[in-house]
DNA sequence: AAGCTGACTATGG
DNA sequence: GCCATAGCCAGCT
């Protein structure tokens, strides 16, 4: 395998517009016991792959902007989420559990 | 080679 | 509800 790293792309790539999700969930999705920084590990290595990863998506499991310091500016990731419909309070995503997407469901519905 | 850091999470005080 | 610890392990110095 090309590692989780390929696996976790997999995962958020399949993130709809307005939804995020945590890093905790794709790892324990793809069985990644290495734990959720492997996960941000990983978006900070998407950068260099040409597939577009909807890194702002992926925030923690409080639904805390956590890594809007590795975007161009420190409100890029907020207002690309801001974008999608998505409100904040500070860096915290309200209702975040509405817009939380499990990976999950989508791997398990799989129609 | 050894140590530090980090886009996390869970647990305990 | 905030602070401290611990588990986790890939990259960087």
């Amino acid at each position: 395998m090309t590692d989780h790293y390929q696996n976790i792309y997999n995962i958020v790539k399949q993130i709809p517009n307005g939804r995020v999700t945590s890093y905790g969930a794709i790892a324990r999705c793809i069985g990644l016991k290495s734990g959720a920084r492997m996960v941000g590990w990983a978006m900070n290595s998407s950068h260099v792959i040409d597939d577009f990863i909807p890194a702002h998506r992926v925030v923690n499991r409080n639904g805390i902007l956590t890594g809007k310091h590795h975007f161009d500016g420190e409100t890029t990731m907020r207002q690309l989420l801001e974008s999608e419909g998505i409100f904040f309070d500070g860096d915290q995503i309200l209702d975040f559990e509405k817009h939380f997407w499990d990976p999950f469901v989508e791997l398990t519905k799989e129609d």
